[in-house]
RNA sequence: GCCGGGAUAGGGUAGCUUGGUUAUCCUAGGGGACUGUGGAUCCCCUGACUCGGGUUCAAAUCUCGGUCCCGGCCCCA
């Protein structure tokens, strides 16, 4: 028997049902904040992926030569193919652009709870200016999507990475050491990063004030005590958020992200019940046109990790209740079943999704099919109906019947 | 890449320590009883030892390796 390559998952009628559920409630949400949906391709030249994230990325990436010659990898994550699609077919577009995307990326790592080769993202940029509005906004819609598919236990962070970079800059931290550190501090592995800033020679009183700053942890209200630019940046954002009614967000100076290219304001959101993998959301305002060959433009943007958000409301117990189908068309007799026919497919014309059997069972089990797939009405079409020019419409969590005339159904039914 | 735990019908499981009849039970699916009414009962049927090698008279069971899954580390754009 062939097996599903590793990492990736098949999705079953049901569960796929409950995926464009919710994939349904987060393009909503995306769209009452004036967003609109993109589609980029599924590969793209290696070398966008590269440029983004730096050449050590290539070791989890699914690239392949093709048979042009061509250095092609699976999309590991899509803010590098919006903004290459920014740069070439958008850059003359009114700013602000705001555009979100749904769609799988591929990575080629070990696979564990809440992560997978084959995983699906959503998430927004807003192109346009580097200001406390558009970082506020995207902020707000992140909030807004999980708050939307009725997450409880989750915490949003906001952090700040010029401080923290610019604070080692004025330490005499190398521009090379700089990611080695932030790595630590953003594990808040303070005990590691001491060793490595003494030996750089930075000062007593300035590593003092690093630590200090990624410690700033809490509500708002910490924000009161960041000095500088950066302070003032954020108590804009938070001040714009709490005119939101954004609530549930805190502020944390020790987030920090990964990547070299965020260049302000960077949030996370995370659901503790998830474990290691807990991670659901992550985000921040950056550039990259310049390196895809545009202008220098500020963004920012996040991804919304949607396998593990779902995993982590099924862990809430949150349930998607099935739909099922509208009506459920049953023969009392085969001699009735053209008849039958009729009816079903006059039904499917005006919108109410039926369905009939077709495996040639008897009223009984047929009947008991139709619970199974979860119809809402069961129609009886019968000679003692028909001869009446009706059907008997019985209602399936109550047991009620009724006698409808056929020319009445789809009415009854709408 | 590293450490550890697993894998028995479509789903959930017993059996494995101590190798030995036709591999257990529940559920699901198909058919039938009920001759025009589902979620009830009864009967029948379908369907599994992850794959490959080794030990043995004999392997689901012991052993080695592969694959996949799970928990964690590394990484996490």
């Amino acid at each position: 028997m062939i097996q599903k390559p590793r990492g990736t998952r098949d999705f079953l009628p049901d569960e796929m049902e409950r995926r464009r559920h919710y994939e349904g409630v987060l393009r909503h949400v995306a769209e009452t904040f004036g967003f609109r949906e993109i589609a980029t391709p599924i590969f793209e030249e290696a070398e966008l992926f590269i440029l983004r994230s730096g050449s050590n990325i290539l070791n989890e990436l699914y690239a392949f030569r093709d048979k042009g010659d061509r250095e092609i990898a699976l999309r590991p994550e899509m803010t590098a193919p919006a903004i290459r699609m920014f740069v070439n077919s958008m850059s003359n577009e009114p700013k602000p652009i705001k555009m979100f995307y749904f769609g799988q990326c591929f990575r080629y790592e070990r696979p564990q709870s809440g992560r997978y080769r084959e995983f699906y993202q959503f998430g927004a940029e807003l192109i346009g200016n580097k200001n406390p509005e558009s970082d506020a906004e995207i902020i707000a819609l992140a909030a807004s999507m999980i708050k939307a598919l009725g997450l409880r236990d989750y915490r949003i962070r906001i952090g700040h990475i010029g401080v923290l970079r610019q604070k080692l800059a004025d330490a005499g931290v190398p521009k090379e050491k700089t990611a080695e550190i932030l790595q630590k501090l953003d594990k808040k592995l303070y005990d590691e990063a001491e060793p490595i800033l003494i030996d750089l020679g930075v000062s007593d009183l300035a590593r003092q004030e690093i630590f200090d700053l990624t410690g700033t942890v809490g509500g708002m209200e910490v924000l009161s005590n960041v000095p500088g630019e950066a302070g003032d940046y954020l108590r804009s954002v938070a001040e714009i958020l709490g005119r939101m009614g954004v609530r549930d967000v805190d502020i944390d100076l020790g987030v920090v992200r990964g990547l070299d290219y965020y260049t302000g304001m960077v949030f996370e959101a995370e659901a503790p019940a998830l474990g290691a993998e807990k991670q659901i959301c992550g985000g921040g305002s950056y550039t990259l046109s310049e390196l895809f060959g545009g202008e220098q433009v500020f963004s920012t943007g996040f991804a919304i990790g949607f396998d593990r958000i779902l995993l982590a409301m099924e862990k809430e117990g949150i349930e998607y209740g099935l739909r099922g189908i509208d009506a459920y068309v049953v023969p009392a007799s085969d001699a009735v079943r053209g008849e039958a026919y009729g009816i079903v497919s006059m039904l499917r014309d005006s919108g109410i999704s039926s369905d009939m059997d077709l495996m040639g069972r008897k009223m009984a089990k047929a009947m008991k099919h139709a619970s199974s797939v979860g119809a809402g009405k069961v129609i009886i079409v019968g000679e003692k109906e028909l001869s009446e020019r009706s059907v008997t419409v019985r209602d399936m969590s109550s047991g009620d019947q009724t006698l409808i005339r056929i020319s009445e159904l789809v009415r009854y039914l709408s």
